[in-house]
DNA sequence: CTGATACTTCTGTTATGACTGACACATCAG
DNA sequence: CTGATGTGTCAGTCATAACAGAAGTATCAG
């Protein structure tokens, strides 16, 4: 490996690479393909935009499955083409603002899963009203579920029209009310 | 029941079975594996607990199967084991509490995935403040990370202390923040 | 027009983990 | 003590999805 380049891995700094390694695998768990994960890792801690080939020579992976993860990412918003000059190659850049990353991620799952879920949760206790082998627990149950998603529903689309400054201010807010209501709560914990 | 009870697939009304088959779909592409989300949502729409056998034959899996699921639901207390008077079988209920169910399922995860990560991030910066070979980019954005997931951490292990009323107040007091907020917002919106 | 380079799409392979059915253990009635 | 019932465990099978390598397409320099 002094030479030829044939199926070369460049190396990593080690605490880059196990960021990178435990990144992919938390992401894993959460739904988002491994590759995926450790591609934006490397770009987010990378100090310039990198093309397909670099990625795929420093993680090990082929180039068309670099390929597929880069469409992906730049979908969800998390990374972007950035063009060079006298350079025909695409080169790739992260998000970097973490504030952003999450609401863009929440933004998405929210549109694929939660949505189409709620909308078939609605149909079903529109049915379940229609149905009298439906019993009342059951119907009350759904009715209650309905209600909880709608309300998280509606918070979340509050909160996403709110910009980053206020967010912040909402957090701090909220350890405020967090201090304020802990020591004299006179409502019982449950 | 009239008579041979094999391989039974008894049957659910069809919002029922609409819904448990929804909310499977969901957890599965949440990380939690399909059976587990359906005999949760199976036991939340039903009246009354119900025996391992029974939820097999309703959701038409393997007893096995029922049983493994039923550990992990009671692990993650989202379930319980309750006694029935002259009868010898385990019965099961779920918690019908949905902000309890949320909260434990955040636990759950914060506990399994988010803390060991939010260790190794931490050992990654430490890691690279000492290696000369990780850049000042590198550097600063390992940083950003900790300091921003940190700051998350803290702020949900305070949401955590407070009871479910206050959750209410928190809500509903976010609304009135966003509407204070936005109409008069002298910030820019990035 | 032609060759080369970069990128994408496609198909076969592989690995992961979920599920089943059979087996082993525990508990209880008679 | 013994049979019966309920529960937990295990190994084998199967389905799914990620991945690699090859072929195809588009763009650009000369």
């Amino acid at each position: 490996m002094t030479d030829t380049s044939e199926s070369t891995l460049e190396p990593l700094p080690a605490p880059v690479e196990k960021f990178i390694l435990h990144w992919g695998d938390m992401g894993n768990h959460w739904g988002v393909n491994r590759s995926i994960a450790q591609i934006h890792a490397l770009l987010y801690l990378s100090d310039s935009p990198l093309t397909a080939e670099r990625i795929a020579a420093r993680l090990g992976i082929a180039r068309s499955g670099v390929s597929n993860s880069l469409r992906e990412l730049v979908n969800w918003k998390l990374i972007r083409r950035v063009p060079v000059r006298g350079d025909r190659r695409d080169h790739f850049e992260a998000e970097t603002d973490l504030w952003e990353v999450v609401k863009r991620i929440a933004e998405g799952r929210k549109a694929r899963e939660v949505d189409p879920a709620r909308a078939a949760l609605k149909e079903c206790v529109a049915a379940a009203e229609a149905d009298p082998d439906v019993d009342g627990t059951a119907m009350t149950r759904l009715a209650d579920m309905m209600a909880f998603i709608e309300t998280m529903n509606s918070w979340y689309e509050q909160m996403l029209t709110l910009p980053k400054t206020s967010w912040v201010a909402l957090i701090s807010l909220g350890s405020q009310v967090v201090r304020a209501l802990r020591p004299g709560g006179g409502s019982r914990p449950q």
